[in-house]
DNA sequence: ACAAATGTTAGCATATATGCTAACATTGCA
DNA sequence: TGCAATGTTAGCATATATGCTAACATTTGT
């Protein structure tokens, strides 16, 4: 069962070194989420300005600096909003 | 884009049909989200009560039957929790 | 059928994600 | 350099996930 987890993680590592786009993922430990990041990531790839992110999400700006900064957690419908925003689909799992 | 989605699919699905407790994932759509069902899923799989699983999140069975049934909406921070007590990796992407 | 274990629900309390404004910081460009 | 666009932060308001208790329902085993 370890062993079948790194296969799938070495799939899916082998995938993003051919297309650097093919997904955003990543794991949750214990220690800060790095939700942030992800987002970032994603608009400033998209060319997208935190003002412009804040209108499709019906927010404000300075809520999108304080999620890609300071945000320790998130609601599984937070991510759902922004993911289809960038034409994304959600996934969760537990290897 | 879409075929290389597909591919991951169909690579996770064949795993999950050689290998009942690969991992359980779920897309999260428009629709209701079915994190409950995962949830039960893993607890009952693991023949645990409502009130074992309630202990070791420091909470009450009350709070698990709601998360299972009624819940809309949940924290990563939450999941995170849920997981690491199975013993898995919560894992979070956009595809 | 009964009793014990397990699961469900309602109602309310609390913690925290999210919403908002306004001021300030930083960056990029003329 | 200075202006405009963009990003950051603080403080507070609001919405909602989570915590808790108690009563009730359902299931399981005898």
């Amino acid at each position: 069962m370890k062993t079948k987890t790194l296969d799938l993680d070495d799939y899916i590592s082998s995938r993003k070194k051919k297309d650097k786009d093919f997904a955003k993922e990543f794991d949750i430990g214990y220690e800060d989420f790095k939700i942030g990041m992800m987002i970032k990531e994603m608009r400033v790839k998209t060319g997208m300005t935190q003002e412009e992110l804040a209108e499709k999400l019906s927010t404000k700006k300075s809520v999108i600096s304080r999620m890609e900064n300071h945000s320790t957690d998130v609601r599984l419908s937070t991510l759902q909003k922004v993911a289809a925003i960038f034409g994304k689909q959600l996934r969760v799992a537990m290897f």
